[in-house]
RNA sequence: GCGCCCGUAGCUCAGCUGGAUAGAGCGUUGCCCUCCGGAGGCAAAGGUCAGAGGUUCGAAUCCUCUCGGGCGCGCCA
């Protein structure tokens, strides 16, 4: 980069540079490669240090303040409560908190917030299919609800509705009624039903929320009202066909979108500007939404919506981290998930199945943008095929070995202990071993700025293999206590880090498995 | 048709704010257990980075087009 300001080619700028290169102890040898490149040799002892730092570090190893507390609020899984959570959800779920993780790492003050539809057509819909099985009809009749929901889980609400069950969600009690003719009692008693049931997948999934934002809200507090007031004083709507529009065109989207129906309704576009206008007020100068990417064209839309207000809102906000589709395999056959057929992979039988640790690696491990197939035999196994076992076994093994040190030898350390000569660790394996625990803090900067949590589940398992190579080639629990417990110390960091990196996933590290 | 995302080894994927011989796991082939947990390790084979142009000293990476795949294009959310 720098051969272009300086008019001379890569290869003799870096011969120069080289010549007036103070020495450094920390520095072995200084060597030009290909076309310019100027390699530092850093010395066994210098790279090694790392480790005692890691242990004095502990816990905060790889965390910085770079955030200052800034406050920032992720919204994600956001379902509808209009059925179970299925996968889709689970990667919303496994990406969102990771992120959240990984800005607190970074020293941000982090909200994780769920917005809930609870109005809407969606919900008038619920309504009439839980209905529908109270007074005993199946999908397949003939007056069954146009677009209703066909799911069992319906007939599951419908059943403990009529029982006059009570389910307890958001720390509020309903009972139901039992009456099938009461629409208002229904509905009352489905969201609530559903939402529970939410509340318990993620509750499984280790996933919790500090805000549940109802939609309904934005109706009960003239905020809605309060958001289209604002956009007609500043002149970007019309009537026509009896509907109200709001020029989106204006801010970049293809066509202008409807805001109040011709029924008078208004469409979800229009709670979802004043969602955000509120999310501004609150304070959030920035807003991360984690979502499906089937819901990518609300991007342009919010955003338009916001310009329109006026209200001081930069151009590019909210952020969105959009997840693509998820596809879930068994035995080589794709499972299917459809909310209207009875087939349903849903989160929790997920969890069931391979874990919770499983179903968070796996969910997070690949690039936000592409798509994902989980492998569900795959998240079973317990072997070397299986990554989350490789790297929680290295966990494990770790805290095996310092077992056996108090055990056989008698010698209680503590994990964050201190400990030998660390000059005695000269090997290339501890040398890149150090190297890669070295890389941690900034990977953890990394994967905040860009948002990558896959980047994190990558790195684990680079780690963790390399941890295995060198576990195999070389005994800690050598006779020379100076290098064993040198060997041990260098264990520990790798114990710390992977520890530390799991946990910014949401995933445990087990001390046997 | 329009918009967004993806297309890297047989399979699943890293690498993409341009830089050195494109990496890893699985699978395949061949090895290693009197040895801190074999839930492990070593080695080999395997690639026109979908294709074609362009920008650049230099492109898997940036730009354009083409071809594949997914998603979206409702007065549903």
């Amino acid at each position: 980069m720098a051969a272009k300001a300086a008019g001379c080619p890569p290869r003799q700028l870096a011969e120069a540079l080289v010549q007036r290169l103070p020495e450094s102890p920390a520095v072995a040898k200084v060597e030009i490669a290909g076309p310019g490149f100027i390699n530092f040799f850093m010395t066994a002892e210098s790279a090694v240090s790392i480790a005692g730092e890691i242990l004095q570090q502990g816990e905060k190893f790889g965390r910085n303040d770079d955030g200052q507390g800034q406050k920032v609020q992720v919204e994600f899984v956001s379902a509808n409560p209009t059925g179970p959570l299925h996968v889709g959800h689970g990667r919303g779920a496994a990406i969102g908190d990771a992120l959240c993780r990984l800005l607190e790492a970074n020293g941000y003050d982090v909200t994780r917030e769920f917005y809930y539809n609870d109005a809407g057509a969606q919900i008038d819909n619920l309504t009439l299919s839980v209905q529908a099985r109270a007074k005993g009809l199946g999908p397949d009749d003939e007056s069954w609800p146009e677009d209703g929901y066909r799911g069992e889980y319906i007939n599951d609400v419908a059943e403990a509705y009529l029982k006059g069950e009570t389910v307890v969600a958001d720390d509020r009690g309903v009972t139901g009624k039992g009456a099938p003719d009461d629409m208002a009692a229904i509905r009352e008693f489905a969201v609530a039903y559903l939402r529970r049931e939410q509340d318990l997948d993620l509750k499984a999934f280790g996933v919790e929320f500090d805000v549940y934002f109802l939609e309904s809200s934005l109706y009960r507090d003239g905020k809605v009202e309060a958001a289209v007031e604002r956009l007609k004083e500043n002149g970007y709507t019309y009537e026509e066909g009896g509907a109200m529009w709001l020029r989106t065109t204006e801010f970049g989207d293809d066509k202008d979108r409807v805001m109040r129906k011709q029924d008078g309704g208004y469409t979800y576009f229009l709670p979802d500007v004043a969602y955000h206008l509120d999310k501004w007020q609150r304070g959030f100068t920035t807003v991360i939404n984690e979502q499906g990417a089937d819901h990518h064209s609300t991007v342009t839309r919010v955003r338009a919506g916001l310009q329109a207000l006026n209200a001081g809102i930069p151009q590019g906000w909210p952020d969105y981290v959009l997840h693509q589709m998820v596809m879930v395999t068994r035995s080589g056959q794709e499972v299917k998930i459809s909310k209207r057929a009875g087939s349903y992979v849903t989160l929790r039988d997920l969890i069931d199945e391979v874990g919770r640790d499983a179903t968070r690696f796996f969910l997070t491990a690949r690039r936000v943008d592409s798509q994902l197939t989980f492998d569900i035999d795959l998240a079973r196994s317990q072997t070397n095929d299986n990554p989350v076992y490789y790297i929680q076994y290295a966990h494990a093994r770790i805290c095996s070995v310092m077992r056996k040190l108090a055990h056989e030898h008698g010698i209680q350390r503590g994990y964050n202990d201190v400990a030998g000569d660390l000059a005695r660790l000269t090997l290339d394996e501890e040398k890149e071993l150090a190297n890669q625990l070295a890389k941690y803090p900034e990977l953890v900067r990394n994967a905040a700025a860009n948002r990558e949590p896959h980047l994190l589940t990558h790195y684990l398992r680079e780690l963790a293999g390399q941890f295995h190579t060198y576990y195999n080639s070389h005994k800690a629990l050598v006779d020379d206590a100076a290098l064993r417990d040198a060997r041990l110390t260098l264990y520990l960091a790798v114990r710390q880090v992977i520890a530390n990196g799991l946990d910014l996933l949401g995933i445990s590290a087990p001390e046997e498995m």
